[in-house]
RNA sequence: UCCUGAGUAGCUCAGCUGGUUAGAGCAUCUGACUGUUAAUCAGAGGGUCGGGGGUUCAAGUCCCUCCUCAGGAGCCA
């Protein structure tokens, strides 16, 4: 589509525009002097690009500008462009003119290398840098994937509440605010209770914003606010759901190796690992997990009067932790999905199997190489008298659910779906150590600046 | 919240068993150089050693306390 816009010329063009005269504009990432020779490394967002201004070829008063320049100043330049492959990126801009926007001074993030409680005190510069430029460049990329993936399916994308009178699935904590005279309002921790309502409605819906948890996780796959798309499907069972799932997860993978191998690049990802990532992945029951963290003696670390204590065999009935579900994964080159939970371990409105009341049509995708849980989903309880007695059972407020157990009350049917987290996914595609790193501006515990 | 670790120049770090005026590289500023890639070379400026208290003739160094940050656990996307 062509733009309306102003449009400029940009560094990723340069290739269609050597031995002509571009003119392009951005920030200044270094600058080294030689004699009657300056070299600017121009970023200008698309791409970085060398800059040569040699003392002969322009005014005195252009090179004494380009010899005052700093470390980010932003610039406006003309030039001609030159294949050069001494220059990084083949190509490099003889150039005639220059203005200056503005001087910077003093930029605190050198070319050497930060600490990263530093480099998080300058998150809104630390940005500019190629590694940040190149995973927001992904995260962008995964978004667009996320929704031309469900716009293709026939699914609507319907939004939920961000504001909500309780907590979706009871467990978690909270934020709360005060919300005018009716009481407290709290900031949603999932999409996913409306978008059942909303696909009884639309039949198949996504839902795609940001979820909030109190809670005082410490880890650097937890973030308090965080993006989440969470698909619902009228008349989808478990296998659905799941085939859905992986689907899904092989076209954002895939996507992603199409149109961001120069950030790949960049992030020195192994690329092998990402083009093996197609269906059909691995699947395991939970039952089939547990004899095989039984039989390769994998422990459960458990809490004991203050004590740490290993109990194995790993008990069945027990909720996988990290140790177990590292463990587990490291068999796997690719997703793995974990299926049938015991249904103590999991939200109230999840289906139980009718082959195994002790468990639940629960689905959980483990992500290689370290990258985690990156889904979790469910068939729904559509059947209100178990939906009405989990609720119960777990102490939660009735009266909030009351419009839940409508949609089981009026036309219910088997239906289900699940969330994925954007951020735990770009950072398993990008092979980010911390999730702090693929989110611009991450909000955790201890930090909320800038 | 619990466990572990760390705070020395703008940044990354060194600083021994407590002992003279607190050290380096990068960044900043001045100068030299026509091919730099984290350029190099010469010079300059830059410090409440996280805060407070204590021990001592003497504390960056030892003790107490508070603060900040990082890693892990649990919870989960």
């Amino acid at each position: 589509m062509e733009s309306r816009y102003k449009t400029y010329q940009y560094v990723e063009q340069l290739p269609q525009f050597v031995g002509n005269e571009v003119e392009l504009r951005g920030w200044v990432q270094n600058k080294t002097e030689k004699g009657k020779l300056v070299f600017i490394i121009l970023r200008d967002g698309t791409g970085i690009t060398q800059c040569v201004i040699f003392k002969n070829n322009v005014t005195e008063e252009i090179f004494s500008n380009a010899k005052s320049l700093t470390q980010e100043s932003s610039i406006y330049i003309k030039g001609t462009v030159r294949a050069e492959e001494r220059a990084p990126g083949g190509f490099e801009i003889d150039v005639t003119e220059l203005n200056v926007y503005n001087i910077a001074k003093f930029y605190p993030i050198t070319p050497k290398e930060h600490g990263d409680a530093f480099l998080m005190e300058v998150r809104h510069l630390w940005l500019r840098s190629s590694r940040q430029h190149a995973i927001m460049r992904i995260r962008s990329s995964v978004i667009k994937a996320i929704k031309d993936f469900f716009d293709g399916n026939g699914f609507k994308q319907m939004d939920s509440p961000i504001l909500t009178p309780s907590a979706c699935e009871g467990t978690s904590t909270l934020f709360e605010t005060k919300y005018f005279d009716i009481g407290s309002a709290y900031l949603s921790q999932s999409g996913q209770l409306y978008a059942e309502a909303t696909a009884m409605a639309l039949g198949r819906v996504y839902t795609f914003g940001p979820a909030f948890r109190a809670e005082l996780s410490k880890t650097r796959k937890h973030l308090t606010e965080f993006w989440m798309v969470e698909p619902e499907m009228a008349f989808f069972d478990l296998n659905d759901d799941m085939d859905l799932a992986e689907d899904l997860v092989e076209y954002i993978v895939q996507y992603v190796l199409k149109n961001n191998l120069k950030e790949l690049s960049v992030l020195e990802r192994d690329i092998s690992k990402l083009e093996n990532i197609k269906r059909p992945f691995y699947r395991l029951s939970y039952d089939e997990a547990v004899d095989w963290l039984q039989k390769n003696k994998i422990p459960l670390k458990k809490k004991i009067n203050g004590q740490d204590v290993d109990i194995v065999p790993f008990p069945w009935g027990e909720d996988f932790g990290s140790p177990q579900e590292e463990a587990l994964m490291e068999q796997f080159d690719k997703p793995c999905i974990i299926h049938r939970y015991p249904s103590d371990v999991k939200a109230f409105y999840m289906k139980r199997d009718p082959n195994n009341s002790k468990v639940v049509l629960a689905m959980d995708m483990l992500a290689p190489e370290k990258g985690g849980e990156i889904i979790g989903g469910s068939q729904r309880e559509d059947d209100e008298n178990l939906l009405l007695e989990r609720i119960r059972k777990e102490n939660l407020p009735e009266d909030d659910y009351q419009w839940y157990l409508d949609l089981r009350r009026f036309g219910s049917v088997p239906h289900s779906g699940f969330g994925l987290g954007v951020e735990r996914t770009v950072k398993w595609i990008t092979g980010a150590s911390h999730i702090r790193e693929v989110i611009p501006f991450p909000r955790m515990i201890y930090r909320i600046y800038p």
